[in-house]
DNA sequence: CTTAATCCCGACAGAATCAGTCGGAATTCG
DNA sequence: CGAATTCCGACTGATTCTGTCGGGATTAAG
């Protein structure tokens, strides 16, 4: 059970651009320099991530990607459906698969096991969503700085450890 | 993002013996045909649901197999690690990497990703830890049985979608 | 205008993983 | 004995994933 690194290296990329958000574009090299990621892998991901309207880019010298939004507009279930498409732990459970009409599985009457893979798909959207960009842009700052309020959206985010 | 069918296969083959608890062992070849799946691949299935201690086999003529506990004493938590390893959305956030010591990526210091994976992480092993495979075991009663409560640990499932 | 930096984009390839098959040996019941 | 069944390793075809390559389009700077 895991993501792909498709989304681990995308994630990564987009903390990146949090972190120059507001400083005009920054070139795919510098990311991936930052990141120790391949810059052509970066190439196709962020590809996704425009076409989603995350980020725009500039073209020609001095050009680069910039994100459309401020960090804590931007939530993590966004990203990652960007990259991975859309949140379903089973075909079973894709999203909108919410009450009727699922044309996946015909034997969705009989079948029970449905129920898991709803749950844990709305398990992790729920976190998804009460995450944004913002929660990750920091880097840990070590000085006096004990976890001040991040963000201003305390949208649940159980923490159920 | 997703679990493997071998998750899918697994839980189905787990569901089907719970329903034959307490009669005895079930064939493979019984339950492939129970709920349509190659048996060749389930026999592989249930080789890692018996080393785990989920399923005890009974050889020869008549044989099959049966759970080792009653369903309700099953974690779907269990069964999921015995298919497919541990819960894991991405390396840098295995089980047991709770705090200290997490040798698989020696970025973490300036990783702050890491804190997006661990908390998927934990919203997915805290739903199957809450749902047992008597949860899943039941054929869908549309009687007078209007979802009664179902587990005892309402553990958060903000249900945001 | 020329040059360099950068995005853009499609095609390709190697590796890994996965789903599923096959064949046969060992075991047990009737 | 013979049938049913678990057990187990090897194999394969398909798919997906990660990553590369080459070159074209666009723009800023000198």
């Amino acid at each position: 059970m895991s993501f792909s690194t498709k989304g681990e290296y995308g994630v990564r990329l987009m903390v990146q651009l949090g972190r120059h958000y507001g400083a005009g574009p920054a070139s795919l090299a510098d990311v991936a320099a930052e990141e120790e990621l391949p810059r052509p892998y970066l190439e196709q991901l962020v590809m996704s991530l425009r076409d989603a309207g995350l980020v725009v880019s500039t073209r020609g010298a001095h050009g680069g990607y910039e994100l459309t939004r401020a960090p804590q507009d931007i939530r993590m279930a966004d990203i990652l459906r960007a990259l991975e498409g859309p949140i379903a732990p089973m075909i079973c459970a894709t999203e909108e698969t919410d009450a009727a009409h699922e044309p996946a599985c015909d034997r969705t009457a009989r079948c029970s096991v449905n129920l898991l893979w709803v749950r844990i798909r709305d398990a992790i959207t729920g976190t998804l969503e009460g995450m944004t960009l913002a929660d990750l842009v920091p880097l840990r700052t070590p000085l006096a700085d004990p976890q001040p309020a991040v963000q201003p959206r305390p949208t649940g985010a159980p923490l159920g450890v």
